[in-house]
This record gives C-alpha cells, structure tokens and sequence, in this order.
DNA sequence: GAAAAATAATAGGCTTGCTGATCATAAGCT
DNA sequence: AGCTTATGATCAGCAAGCCTATTATTTTTC
C-alpha cells in the first residue's frame, strides 16, 4: 500500500505543474501574435493535412468535435483558414489554410523551440532521449489502461493507437 | 538552428498529451464521486493548511486568486469548506474544512495512487525516481526561465520559488 | 493625520477543455 | 423503397484556467 504523502516527487503533480509552466511560458511569449497555442496546434495539422475534414482532425488533435469546432470557429473568423463544403459527402466540411497563415505559424514554432530548449537545459541529448522515451512510456500504459477501464463512453474507436503526427512527412515551412 | 520537425519525440506535445491523458484518465474515474481533481487538490492543500487565506491559498496552488475564488464559491456551496472572516485583516477570509470532506479525499487520493501506478508501470523505482528527477529540472528550468522574460506582470513575488508542498509534513488522513 | 500605495477578495470577460443533445445527411438492412 | 442506425457538425452548459478592473481595507509615506 504505503500510500506516496510527498507530494514533492509525486510524479502525477509534478507533471501536472511542468506541462502548466511550458503552457504558460509559451503562451506569454506569443500573446500579441494573434494565434493561442491551441489554434496554431490546430493549424499545424491542417497544414499537414490540407483539405481535413472536422472529424477527422478532431481524432488526430484527440480533442472533441465540439471543442475542435469552436477553435476553427475563431479560426476562420481571424482569416486563418477557411471551410469548404465537401463535394460527395454533404455533411462534412474540409478545412484549408488561408495564405495569411505561414508567417506567424514560424514565428510560433520558433518560440517552441526556444522555450523546449530552455526547459531541457542541463540535459545531455542522451537524457533528453531517455526522458522522451519514458514520457512515450508513460503515456502508452495511460492510453491502454483508459481504454481497458473504459465503459464504451468513446464508440468511434476499438483501439484508437494514438498516432497524431507520428507519420507526418515533416514537411518544413517555407 | 536545426527545427525539430519531429512532432512524435517531440517532448512539448507529448508532455502535454501526457498530461491531458493523465488528467483525462483521473478526472473519469472520480467523476460521480462530487468533486473535480481541481477542488480536491485545493481541499488537499486547505487539509495541510487549515484555516489559510485565500491569496495564500492562491500562491501555494500557483493559480490566480479569481481561479481560486471560484473554486472555492463551488466547494462552499456544495459544503466541502467554509469562509471566515479574519478578526484582525477584515479584507482576508480564511477557509477551513467540514468535516464531511474526509471519505471523499481518501477515494480520490487512492484513485490517483492507482492512475499514478498504472502510468509508471513498466518503470523499475529507480526509473521512476530519475524521471522525477528530470521532471524536476525541467521545471526549474521553466521556472527560471520565467522570471527571468517576465517583464513584471506578477508583482507580487520577486522570486516565487515554487515550493507547493515541499514542506508539508504529510500528515496522513484519518 | 491625510494622501498614496499596496493588498485581499471579487466581478466580468475570454479561451479551451469536457459533456450531452440536436439536426441533417448517409449508409445499412430487410 | 423504407426504416433504422451511424456519422458530421453544431449548440448549450459547466469547469477551470487566464487577464483586467473594481471595491474594501491596510499599510506606508510624507
């Protein structure tokens, strides 16, 4: 049992705080931007996969339709992207990046990088590897024990495998 | 330079995802239980720190005081806590537990040992405690770097120090 | 002692998560 | 074909972050 009372190096807090800080260190340095992070998220993966339709983005970002709807919502009503009604499917709506999109997409993944950097100071390449290598780990166990102690809430579904991103070609920006 | 294009290792996004899952997992389990994972965190610390202030509460939770304000409105009226007004400072109301918080706190805290094991599996305790390790300088780095771009927009703390819960005495719950 | 600065709590607004419900449209089944 | 089920998108409501005031009340300063 020996149930963990220090919650100093309880990982579950720790992780907790550090995702917060990297959130909002982040998100201070690109307030003025024009772009949250969540929505140059979202156009990340529209610029990997042009022409997406909501669904199928909301099941690579791994956040719900609804949610993912309000951000192309303020999207599209910035000028970042646009909808286009899908020729066969009369439901479905396809997502496509405006032009004015690209400058402001490297500045914010340029802030990325600085601020990834700044927080893996002090790490050599091959702890940053093992670091990583625990963090896939981990997240793993957690999406298999959701899935298992799941009562069916998510049909869409059997295993979803989580994939966002793993195969994208890494396509570099102009 | 060298822009890591790799989104799959890339350890922003999956700290993230590791968090949501983390967060998502936990906050499934004890739904239905009446409190969220937010307002038992604030009753843990209220529990380490009866009868603390609000704007106390605030820096040991690192959030702003409205976030807590609104917590704590929740918590009252659902009866986990109480204000009081403070007999010498009548600006600053201190909030102190009922006692009908304890069952629920102990189902929340063994509902978060059990995510926390399940998302460690896999990992020797040794691991675990690097891991830790590394998570704790990574949030120092966060820290560090935090104050040092700020340009002074929390004034209240020259150098938060961020030391939630490093001296509690992890007094046991009953 | 009175004016100015700081502090505690709150209020209001915005974003982003979640959920559950609803609506239109497709797809599948008999 | 017609009925049922599944799917794509949206809406409404809640929680919890953030930020910027605003209001009391202290504390500091002159």
């Amino acid at each position: 049992m020996a149930i963990q009372e220090d919650l100093s190096r309880n990982f579950g807090f720790i992780l907790h705080d550090v995702a917060r800080l990297l959130r909002t260190t982040f998100d201070r340095r690109v307030k003025g931007m024009g772009l949250t992070r969540s929505q140059w998220w979202v156009l990340l993966h529209v610029y990997r996969h042009d022409g997406v339709s909501q669904s199928e983005l909301a099941d690579i970002l791994e956040i719900e339709k609804a949610t993912l709807g309000r951000l192309v919502d303020r999207l599209e009503s910035n000028g970042w992207l646009r909808r286009e009604n899908d020729g066969v499917d009369r439901r479905v709506k396809r997502i496509f990046l405006t032009d004015a999109v690209q400058p402001a997409m490297k500045a914010m993944r340029d802030v990325a990088a600085d601020v990834r950097r700044e927080a893996l100071s002090g790490l050599t390449v091959a702890g940053q590897e093992r670091f990583v290598d625990i963090l896939l780990s981990v997240k793993t166990n957690l999406s298999r024990s959701e899935n298992g102690a799941n009562g069916g809430k998510h049909t869409q579904r059997e295993v979803p495998k989580r994939t966002s991103g793993v195969n994208a070609k890494a396509k570099s920006l102009p």
